[in-house]
DNA sequence: ATGGTAGGTACCCTA
């Protein structure tokens, strides 16, 4: 089974990407994020066209937006309120796999970027970020089965390691790797146990990117990248852990995201 | 120290 986390920054203006990238991995779940579209606009034919018959979104005008398209029937589909704020950032979903007796839960997040001033008092948008974080904190263990497998994913707007950013030192007080977002970040990771499957296969002291700024002017050559979409893992799933792919060539192609696809597979 | 790009929407917000 393969599993994909991608922000497309609008599935309207980049469906044809998204459904090359499909053609190109054949993975049997996709999960976006930031598909900017109402829910009545989503491009549901051009995805049951290609195959992906089942899907579950939940969508606003302009802003944020979260999805699961699949190949595999989707069940017990949830959205969430995050925050007091009805903002489209949080669904979840069930997906069967032949040899697990139960379903796998999907978990579809797109935690708040947080503004640019890394100052809580100054920045209600970074408060807003670290309000987020601390609500999945307590919110996950308290409502998800932690021995179940489950599957956290999306872009969670942190780059928590040393080598999830370009330069470490130069980051610190920048918003996405400052120690009140990092701290924050490793709580909710514990607070499940989760496995961060991605570095499973790529040591920490190896630097790691799954977003590059539109702003660079040559952002393949500065490489001036961050570790923002994370896919995590609850312990029953560590075992089945096959393979991972970043599909930075993406990054590279006409009118990209800004964020490349991260792919999952497992046994 | 500064400004650099992109998308959606409506003349500005978020990333």
């Amino acid at each position: 089974m393969k599993i994909v986390t991608w922000n497309i920054n609008s599935v309207r203006l980049r469906i044809e990407t998204v459904l090359q990238m499909a053609r190109e991995d054949s993975p049997d779940v996709i999960c976006l994020q930031e598909t900017k579209t109402p829910d009545e606009f989503f491009p549901v034919d051009a995805f049951k066209d290609a195959g992906y018959e089942h899907l579950a979104f939940k969508g606003m005008k302009g802003y944020n937006g979260v999805a699961f398209v699949s190949k595999t029937p989707l069940n017990n589909f949830k959205s969430y309120q995050r925050c007091s704020n009805d903002d489209c950032r949080h669904i979840s979903v069930e997906v069967k796999k032949d040899g697990l007796d139960a379903p796998i839960e999907l978990h579809n997040l797109y935690i708040p970027a947080g503004g640019y001033d890394a100052d809580p008092i100054l920045n209600p948008k970074f408060q807003h970020k670290l309000d987020f974080v601390d609500e999945l904190t307590k919110w996950f263990p308290a409502n998800v089965d932690k021995s179940k497998p489950v599957i956290a994913m999306g872009d969670m707007n942190i780059a928590p390691m040393e080598h999830d950013v370009w330069s470490h030192k130069q980051l610190l007080k920048v918003v996405s790797h400052t120690p009140e977002e990092t701290t924050r970040f490793e709580s909710f990771y514990q607070s499940m146990d989760f496995v961060d499957a991605i570095r499973k296969f790529v040591p920490e002291d190896e630097k790691l990117y799954t977003w590059w700024s539109y702003r660079a002017k040559d952002w393949l050559k500065a490489d001036k990248g961050r570790r923002l979409d994370h896919m995590w893992v609850t312990k029953s799933l560590e075992p089945l852990l096959k393979s991972h792919k970043i599909r930075k060539d993406i990054r590279g192609w006409e009118r990209p995201s800004d964020h490349a696809p991260v792919i999952l597979e497992l046994k």
